[in-house]
DNA sequence: CGTGTTGTTGACTCAATTCAAGAAGTGTGG
DNA sequence: CCACACTTCTTGAATTGAGTCAACAACACG
């Protein structure tokens, strides 16, 4: 039951946990799935609990007193929301809403705060899963800022087959325009970028394998700013 | 003496802890300043210390076999860094080196984690700032690849009036190029946005100093495409 | 009163998006 | 197995947002 539940390493939060971690958090953890535009909790309410969201997106809004809403986050797959609130024991300060069918992982927050308070260590764990997390971001900022398309790109690719080090193929998993999306470009550009790339022999396309032929010059590649 | 320590607050993990807190943490904080090129601290080497960095730059890097540096990550002011290694108690990954002169607020991790292990509330605190960051980062990815550089504009500027709600003056404490650049955009293109702004009368600018004429207006500018 | 810094404005350029059409791959049912 | 609809991907042409370069204005400061 818990096993597919582990899911939610994917969020910062979460990251660094042991295994151990994972299954006394998840103990009175339980899916839930909600319609679209379904609420989720209100504003006002006692924080009773913090969620990731597995598939769907979530709206997080506050309503003025004219009745008008304010959209403050929309949350994507994969992150936690309101779990700020759960760490400082208050009310939720804005509505959550449901935007598509959405499932969401729910985590007491009862169950989670008297267990983080008797686990130090697990405690630090999450400190650094989220400070790796800032990190990643403030360097997704700069590169989305002071790079071009193709730089993204190339850095994505390497990035992706850094690990295997070397003339492994990249499985696409995801479709690319949601790589596109990820790192900041439209599909049409991704496509774009690849096919030079292609065209200079820095990688091959096979369907939905990308081998990297020349890690070291499409590492030039992406540094230098060589046109053509 | 530790009271202009209490820069720190500005870093995401001391946001939001408390006066006592700080004072507790920066009990045995030192200020060290590094000049250019000076190096802080090398990977392998025991983590000893997070940092604050209070004014300056620096440059995280690892070195490969051959020599040859590869830039992990430039840390700019108000930013803690090696914090994430402190929480995990380990050795450092990287080596990091100022790059200009630069000033540091040195926290000892074994001054650090001891605090933190007896203050479970103080690492609650640091968790939540943490995640207040991580969702403000996320935000900002997401304006700077959708929203255009006026919207990023006119977004800053309503931040900036916001709490005090209407017809205060916003004034520019920091020089306006660096505004821009917070914003992710020239700072020609930020003269150029407030020059049309002032065109339109949603605001009005004197010297450092701008106000906003038109909330409502603004904000319609800000969602809205209107060209012209 | 020059000298340096910061902000403004104009003309030009270019990277990346948009729009649009077509190719390639995937799945369904007759 | 083919025909059909459907999604994903690729490519082309036109457009544009924002950056670059460069000149100049406005100001501060010694």
């Amino acid at each position: 039951m818990s096993d597919d539940l582990f899911v939610i390493r994917r969020a910062a939060l979460f990251a660094n946990l042991l295994p151990e971690d994972l299954r006394l958090l998840l103990k009175n953890a339980r899916i839930i799935r909600f319609k679209a535009h379904e609420q989720i909790f209100a504003a006002g309410a006692q924080a009773a609990a913090l969620y990731f969201l597995v598939s769907g997106s979530v709206r997080l809004f506050s309503l003025s007193s004219q009745g008008d809403e304010k959209v403050i986050e929309v949350i994507m797959p994969d992150a936690t929301f309101a779990e700020g609130v759960v760490f400082l024991g208050g009310r939720y300060p804005v509505h959550a809403a449901a935007v598509t069918d959405s499932e969401v992982v729910e985590l007491a927050t009862h169950h989670f705060s008297s267990i983080l308070a008797n686990n130090h260590d697990m405690a630090m764990r999450m400190l650094a899963g989220l400070s790796t997390r800032v990190h990643q971001l403030i360097q997704d900022v700069a590169s989305l800022t002071l790079e071009t398309a193709g730089q993204r790109v190339a850095g994505y690719l390497l990035s992706q087959c850094s690990p295997t080090c070397g003339n492994e193929a990249i499985h696409m998993v995801i479709p690319k325009n949601v790589v596109a999306s990820r790192i900041g470009v439209k599909a049409e550009t991704f496509s774009r970028v690849l096919a030079t790339l292609r065209g200079r022999e820095l990688i091959r396309v096979t369907g939905n394998d990308i081998h990297v032929l020349d890690r070291d010059a499409l590492m030039r590649w992406r540094d230098g700013v060589e046109r053509t």
